[in-house]
DNA sequence: ACTGTACCCTGTAGGC
DNA sequence: TGCCTACAGGGTACAG
């Protein structure tokens, strides 16, 4: 569900309530979601204040004042609510819930403020780990990470660099999270539409024999950037469960070009072409195969 | 090392 | 109305 747009909103909505704040009481209503939850999750948080809220790719990092990190990653369907309001909230309490999202509460972390923030996740696919802020980098899910897609680090150079000899699907190269960390389903399809590009052409063709950038390379860069600042810019997109952390929901599904539209007029002006639906790596990839080549 | 597939889980939409 | 299938912003664990 949330690709990079859609955490970085969520942070930078967790961003002012939990800077600060001391977690005074951690309810766990289960023992795990994706993995388990770690030994001694409750009592590694409780009586911590937190010192920031930052984010990794899909990944939410919450460091405390001991330098323990809290690493929350929302899978599909993961929802961090704020529940405003100087009353203690727990669980089935909170402003913004509906009885079908309360039934999926799994976290409730109370804050010194008063304020409570509830991770609920249908799916699970979803989880909450442990580390610290010396072995973040080197722990297992962060060290083959790619770049970040809004910094200095992805150019063109780098992606036909990783590209280079690649027979997989332009598609799954971009959605390779040791490429690019941080795109996802929707915004892979966005930007080649973009950019003009077929999500069907190999992953090679980004390098030329000497593994220097193609112009699709050149052309692919700014518009991965463009997209997915468009969608920040737009709070998100929302398709079923994604919303943010006060309830609301994003706007940029309305700009999608692509997902989601098979069968509709590509809306390139001059294009005339007919927004089709595949299947690649298991998942929906929509483009238009007459202006992405 | 790379590539493709099955799988994790729940809810919902659409066909019959 | 109900039953059945397909599908959904994620990533991992294999087999070849």
């Amino acid at each position: 569900m949330p690709e990079l747009p859609e955490v970085e909103i969520v942070r930078r909505g967790l961003e002012p309530v939990l800077t600060g704040a001391t977690i005074v009481r951690v309810e766990q209503r289960r023992a795990d979601l994706r993995f388990p939850f770690p030994e001694g999750f409750v009592q590694r948080l409780e009586g911590r204040t937190i010192v920031s809220v930052s984010r990794r790719a899909k990944y939410l990092l919450v460091t405390l004042s001991d330098e323990t990190v809290l690493i929350i990653h929302l899978g599909m369907s993961g929802r961090l609510s704020v529940a405003a309001g100087g009353a203690m909230r727990t669980f089935g309490d909170y402003v913004y819930g509906t009885s079908a999202s309360e039934k999926h509460d799994h976290v409730a972390l109370t804050l010194s403020s008063g304020t409570s923030v509830i991770y609920n996740d249908p799916r699970r696919f979803g989880f909450m780990l442990l580390t610290t802020a010396r072995e973040r980098e080197t722990h297992p899910l962060f060290a083959e990470l790619g770049v970040e897609p809004l910094g200095n680090a992805l150019n063109a150079a780098y992606l036909s660099a990783k590209a280079h000899g690649r027979r997989t699907d332009l598609k799954a190269f971009l959605l390779d999270q040791r490429t690019i960390a941080g795109l996802g389903n929707i915004y892979v399809s966005e930007a080649l539409h973009r950019a003009e590009i077929s999500p069907r052409r190999s992953a090679a063709s980004l390098a030329k024999a000497d593994g220097t950038p193609t112009a699709r390379a050149e052309r692919l860069v700014p518009q991965i950037r463009a997209v997915l600042t468009a969608a920040i810019e737009a709070g998100g997109s929302s398709l079923r469960d994604y919303r943010h952390t006060d309830g609301t929901s994003g706007g940029f599904q309305k700009e999608f070009a692509v997902y989601g539209r098979a069968g509709e007029a590509c809306a390139r002006p001059g294009c005339g072409g007919i927004i089709q639906r595949l299947v690649q790596s298991q998942r929906a990839t929509f483009y238009c195969a007459s202006c992405q080549r």
